[in-house]
DNA sequence: CGTCAGATTGACAGTGCTCAAGTCCAGTGG
DNA sequence: CCACTGGACTTGAGCACTGTCAATCTGACG
């Protein structure tokens, strides 16, 4: 593949372009200038496309880039000694991948397209150098990592002190949030992942899930159809999600 | 307390140099060159020690310093909406508190110190600042905040994977490696926290938590004595935590 | 020595897991 | 175009783990 793809890729990376971005107000540049942005987007590296089920790295595999997605979605997933697999995490454009193998140099968990899904690779070393004279990027990316935080505590807190269905609501109305703030709609979306990767990372069975969403449904809380969603009453649902009396 | 305080503040000002800190290796400034160690620790403001109980901060109140724990131990506990509180942490002398609290610019849950505790006070704008001018010392405040995200996920797996005894036994046994890593023996140490507090950090009610370690004594893994740990079988001890054929 | 929080122990019940069928759906090949 | 096939999903029945409630015990401290 030699020179003739030169223009092709040209002209894709002029549309992937970090300031003609859709995402950019919630990605890593979002407080960038103009010509600050352009230096953060010399580093990235564009790739294809990953198809539903491949693999963005594996875990163990050593640690070189964090990766923005651009569409699509992802699941991380790890895999610790005997016990079973893990299901860490879901992405969704604009967020960061990879920021949890800096520390050891390698992935620690492997990471899965779950449908049709482009990324940006930032190969960290750079990214920190960048962020030396950048400090708006420094400061972005510390808050991300520290979101990242964040939002973990709030999934211990899910895990340890919520009942099924608290958890299953505060998954929906979570990824509504999610959407909304991606600017579709938070009504009405369809599931990228199985029933499976749900079950695995809210800490239950498949067929729990699976009970509680028809549950949901003769609640009028939710009308789903296999993995089409539409959210009927989303207060109700954040209430559900937040209900004095947990188990 | 005028000037008269001012030689002694000096002087424990020395003995709290970093330069002199049985931590340095384990803390933030690991990585420094001794001249840099020296600005490093010029931003660095000493505390008066907490006392057993006294809060370092609170939830929701703005955030300004990180904090590096000198000796004792803390708790940080998150209140949210209606529910019960979630304790989401213990941290140990040369960790870092507060990390999570960069991206909303308040402290997302109070940090109570669980003995009589000291720690570093770390403003975060003149680290932040100083991570500009030393590569090392941003790095290293990368690899905290990452190593911080690789243990939430393991504690997420545990909280969702894991029945009460393989909790039980990770808890020891993560204790056991953290003391021996700081120096201690892994063998021996005395709980600095309550079984209400166990309990809640793992997503167990207390009287499980009593049950158990009643369980892992009459099995010769440990012996327990109120707060007092003597960890008998470690080998044992980390089986049980990763046994297959989880819940 | 009394007090009170923290810890232990016991009885019981509920949530959610396991095992087991059965149904639905998308992709495949005739 | 349609039957086929395998995976994903749903539904049902039983039971185990662990939470709840309650009573008792222990130990630190005044």
């Amino acid at each position: 593949m030699p020179d003739t793809l030169t223009g092709r890729r040209r002209s894709l990376l002029h549309e992937t372009r970090c300031q003609t971005c859709s995402l950019s107000s919630l990605c890593l540049p979002l407080a960038l200038e103009v010509q600050d942005m352009d230096q953060f987007d010399a580093i990235i590296r564009r790739r294809a496309p990953l198809k539903k089920g491949e693999t963005l790295f594996r875990q163990d595999s050593p640690f070189t880039s964090v990766f923005a997605v651009r569409s699509g979605s992802l699941k991380q997933v790890t895999t610790e000694g005997s016990g079973e697999d893990q299901l860490t995490n879901f992405y969704l454009p604009s967020e960061l991948v990879g920021l949890d193998g800096i520390d050891e140099a390698r992935y620690p968990g492997t990471v899965v397209a779950l449908e049709t899904t482009t990324v940006c690779e930032i190969p960290f070393d750079r990214l920190d150098s960048l962020s030396e004279s950048l400090p708006e990027l420094r400061t972005q990316l510390y808050r991300s990592m520290s979101k990242e935080l964040r939002d973990d505590r709030r999934m211990m807190r899910l895990l340890s002190r919520k009942t099924a269905d608290q958890r299953l609501a505060s998954f929906f109305a979570g990824l509504s949030d999610r959407f909304r703030r991606r600017g579709y709609s938070p009504y009405s979306f369809r599931l990228s992942m199985s029933r499976a990767d749900i079950g695995n990372y809210l800490g239950l069975a498949v067929e729990t899930v699976s009970r509680i969403l028809g549950r949901f449904q003769s609640q009028g809380l939710v009308a789903v159809s296999g993995r089409e969603v539409h959210i009927l009453d989303l207060e109700a649902l954040t209430q559900v999600a937040e209900e004095e009396g947990a188990k």
